[in-house]
DNA sequence: ATGCCCTCGCCTCGAGGA
C-alpha cells in the first residue's frame, strides 16, 4: 500500500501535473494540502475521472486539505483539529482508509516571527500534540502526514544558519515537532534514511531547485501499529522539475500488507 | 536587509507563501 503527501500549491492551477504523476505513481491514497479554492471548486469530476475518490475541505484562496483514495470512497472521520472552534482554516482532514487512519494536515507557515501567526502556529502545534496523544492511546494503525512547515534538524536545510530565526527552524518549533514525535511517533523518511540529506520543497526563487537548495518539510508520522509495516520512503524529487510545478514534490511511503512481526513474537 | 517566483482574487497589484 502507497500513501503519499503532495502539498500542490492550488489545486485547479496544477491539476494537470497532478494527473500526470498519479497516472505516473498510482498511489493508494493521497493527501494533498494548499488546495487554496473554496469548497465547491474542487476538480472532483477530474480526479474520479482518474479513478480517485475523495473527500475535501476547501477554503478561499488558501489553505485547504484533501484525502484521496485510488478505486474507493475515503471515510471521513474529522475536519479541523479540536480545540479553537473559532479557528476556521482549513488544515486538518481525517479518513479511514484500508483500515488505516490518515491524517491529512496543513500546519500553518508561522512567518513572519515572532508575531501573530507564530503565535497560531504554536497553538496549532499544541492542538496536533494533545489530539495525535489521543489517537496514539487508540493502538490502532495512524499516519499523521502532510506539510508540517517545520525541518526537524540541521540536516533537512539546505543551509541551516540562514533559518535559525525563520518561523520553519525557530527552536520553540523544533522542539515542538520533537515533544510531538517523542509521543511514540515513527518520522517515516528520517527513520529508512537517517544519514541522507533529503528535501520535500525547493524555493521558486533563486533557482533553489537547480541549486539543490531545498527543506525537508513534508513528513510522515506512523503509529506503531504502522510503523512495524513501513518497507520504503521516497520523495519524488523529479516531478519538481517539471514544467509548472508546486514548489513541493510529491513523497510517499510502500507499507507491507501484513506487520512484520519479530520472530520470536 | 530585501527581492527574487508563483498562486489566488476580481482583478493588471496586493497578500501570502517558506
Amino acid at each position: 500500500m502507497k500513501v503519499a503527501t503532495y502539498n500542490v500549491n492550488g489545486i485547479n492551477g496544477r491539476l494537470e501535473v497532478l494527473l500526470r504523476w498519479l497516472e505516473e505513481a498510482s498511489p493508494d491514497v493521497l493527501c494533498l494540502q494548499e488546495l487554496k479554492a473554496p469548497q465547491e471548486k474542487f476538480p472532483i469530476k477530474a480526479l474520479e475521472g482518474a479513478g480517485y475518490g475523495a473527500i475535501w475541505q476547501g477554503q478561499k484562496s488558501w489553505n485547504g486539505v484533501a484525502i484521496l483514495a485510488r478505486g474507493q470512497e475515503p471515510h471521513l472521520t474529522r475536519k479541523g483539529l479540536p480545540g479553537e472552534p473559532e479557528d476556521e482554516h482549513s488544515r486538518y482532514i481525517e479518513a479511514i482508509v484500508d483500515g488505516i487512519v490518515i491524517g491529512g494536515l496543513y500546519l500553518p507557515n508561522g512567518n513572519p516571527c515572532p508575531g501573530p501567526k507564530f503565535d497560531y502556529k504554536l497553538r496549532w502545534f499544541k492542538r496536533l500534540r494533545d489530539y495525535a496523544a489521543e489517537l496514539l492511546e487508540l493502538e490502532v494503525p495512524v499516519v499523521l502526514v502532510g506539510d508540517y512547515n517545520v525541518m526537524p534538524t540541521e540536516l533537512d536545510v539546505y543551509k541551516p544558519e540562514r533559518w535559525t530565526n525563520d518561523a520553519l527552524f525557530r527552536v520553540e518549533v523544533r522542539d515542538a515537532f520533537r515533544h510531538l514525535v517523542d509521543q511514540g511517533w515513527t518520522d517515516a523518511l528520517r527513520h529508512l534514511h537517517p544519514d541522507e540529506r533529503i528535501y520535500t520543497f525547493w524555493d521558486y526563487f533563486r533557482n533553489a531547485y537547480a541549486r539543490d537548495a531545498g527543506l525537508r518539510i513534508d513528513h510522515f508520522l506512523l503509529s506503531p501499529q504502522v510503523a512495524s509495516r513501513l518497507a520504503k520512503a521516497e520523495v519524488e524529487k523529479h516531478v519538481r522539475g517539471w514544467d509548472h510545478s508546486s514548489d513541493h514534490a510529491p513523497v510517499w511511503i510502500e507499507l507491507h500488507d501484513e506487520p512484520m512481526m519479530p520472530a520470536d513474537e
